[in-house]
DNA sequence: GTACGCCGGGAAAGCGCTTTCTGAGAGCGC
DNA sequence: GCGCTCTCAGAAAGCGCTTTCCCGGCGTAC
């Protein structure tokens, strides 16, 4: 990796090398004729300012980190676009890391990015409900934090980091009221691993408010997957292969409803005939499904602009965005069949 | 942004730079007392090196850069997904850009990752058809590689580029083959915008195989829309006005079919006992959608892992990866309804 | 015509590392 | 016991930039 380097084009230049770098950073008070011939110089050499060096000598960066748990999960997807449009409008470049929902991968990954001295951090995963791992983070974040590195988290919550917080739980809580107002009294959850808690939100925000309404799923009606389609795909067969069916199914999440979905369609079931379905997130997808997909809208572009926004504006306290999450009643629920 | 040093740590553990660089770097000529002071005091001081500074000693850097079009697109995201996968597996950090289609926004990300003198540019999205532009990203892509830096492409060529090479035209013609062979002769095209080479390689390959047959979609049977759904959605509603409609219509991109999926129910049609629908690339989640959606299948994670791999295992000359595009018959394509 | 102040460009220091070079001390053979 | 080699740590150079400091030359004021 040998590049033209500042050096070259001050020489074909025929400047000092400081010169050559007040030109190339835009500064106005350099003669005319010296500021063409540099970038003429430059343009010849097809020269890019080394970003390394360039971190180095001004002590920042121009990459900010983003860590969420899987790219391909459109979930994130969204949420990333929304911060990489933010970002790009900052002329910042983002990495980006997946990981897979392990818990030192994302200790791992932070550590990395405070080595590229990113300028912010921004987690979009949901957090693990794991005080060793809590510490762990904590001894990666702390010392970036106190060092200048701006850190935001999108659904956890973090004494110093600005947080962009849907509503996970009254969403769920939402749905739940909005399901028995259908006339559900039965229901069954498709939950995602109980150690996140956005998981554990929405479940209890779900649970909640049926208790309001004097309705408690049993235990064995409330089944643990993946947070993928095949998750709630195998989590729905287990359902099934539990006994007779609830009338109403709530999917933790858009993606596990669809395999939910799917997996119903499988076993000659129809969906809301047969059994309603309900999910979370509103992924751009699920309004295409038939039947389109009952669900809690959550404005995923916009959260991944807001974590973004925030990570990119210092300010002297830590700010919090609560966002709503409002429910979108499809066709993929309906009143349930009289008995 | 003021972290801890390899200086700070060299002082509290009592020894030179030299030495402790030694140390975290894994020298085994260093004797073990002053290694364990080394280490205890490096993680005393949570110290991380910087990563701008090893980049600008070493010259090397960490970081591999992937551009797209769109992250959010479900066909990007399994690639980066793939593409992502093998760069942890080589303890390097992806940063991830996306063009939104536009090619300038290309070139400048190229630019910015030379800048950043990432070990490889990963370039997914596929190319414009356009000279001026061509010469423009040469221009930087020429030099990145002069000074040792690896480019690989996604369903385009260059020279001195390693490629992977989805077969767009032979999968789109297996389509349409496997579609006269269910019996149809009429149908439309929805395509993207005739710019991108994948698009327009699609709409080849599809012709071609029509041609053979003796079949040729009148050209307001092809209806260019974006590459989205809602591209779909509307260039489906747009064929919906032209008059009668085709026993069967191919969408060059799933995304573009789920659009138009929803935009033939919202019609009233039936799919496919109206008309059959089939679409390109086997995002996931197409197989979860009623009917099923025949398509073109891809092997999208395994292209962004073959993109990867073939960028950070530097060959003496150019490779190439053709992968062959199966077609998958799923329910929403059916033989026509007899006239 | 002289003194002063500005303007603009070059020299050089320094960012935080790696790595070569150098040299002090220990161990060995004779 | 002397000189040799070998081991291992420190000094210092250098990676490619930015930026401060400094100095020469010019314009202005008197």
């Amino acid at each position: 990796m040998t590049h033209t380097t500042l050096g070259d084009v001050a020489r074909t230049a025929g400047v000092s090398l400081a010169t050559a770098s007040r030109v190339l950073n835009g500064s106005t008070t350099v003669r005319a004729d010296l500021r063409e011939k540099v970038m003429a110089a430059a343009e010849a050499l097809a020269y890019r300012p080394n970003a390394h060096a360039q971190a180095l000598a001004r002590a920042s960066s121009q990459v900010v980190g983003l860590i969420c748990h899987d790219v391909s999960d459109p979930y994130f997807a969204a949420v990333a676009r929304g911060a990489m449009r933010v970002a790009a409008d900052h002329d910042l470049m983002v990495m980006l890391a997946s990981t897979f929902r392990d818990p030192d991968r994302e200790i791992a990954y932070v550590s990395t990015l405070r080595a590229q001295r990113a300028r912010a951090i921004l987690l979009a995963g949901s957090a693990f409900q794991d005080p060793a791992w809590e510490r762990a983070l904590d001894a990666e974040l702390t010392p970036y934090q106190e060092a200048g590195g701006r850190v935001a988290v999108l659904s956890r919550h973090r004494a110093r980091a600005d947080a962009v917080l849907p509503d996970n739980r009254g969403g769920a809580a939402s749905l739940a009221r909005a399901l028995l107002g259908l006339g559900h009294r039965d229901f069954a959850v498709l939950a995602g691993p109980p150690a996140l808690t956005t998981v554990a939100d929405r479940v209890r925000g779900f649970r909640e408010a049926l208790a309001e309404a004097g309705v408690r799923p049993a235990p064995d009606r409330v089944v643990t997957g993946d947070l993928t389609r095949d998750g709630g795909h195998a989590a729905a067969r287990e359902l099934l292969s539990r006994g007779p069916l609830p009338t109403c199914v709530f999917a933790v999440a858009d993606v596990m409803a669809i395999g939910a979905l799917t997996a119903f369609r499988e076993a000659g079931l129809r969906v809301p005939e047969d059994v309603s379905l309900a999910g979370f997130d509103d992924i751009p997808v699920v309004a295409d499904l038939t039947p389109p997909l009952t669900t809690v809208t959550l404005p995923l572009e916009d959260l991944g602009e807001r974590l973004m926004t925030l990570a990119l504006a210092p300010a002297p306290r830590r700010r919090h965005h609560r966002v709503p999450a409002e429910v979108t009643l499809r066709a993929s629920t309906a009143p349930p069949r009289p008995a």
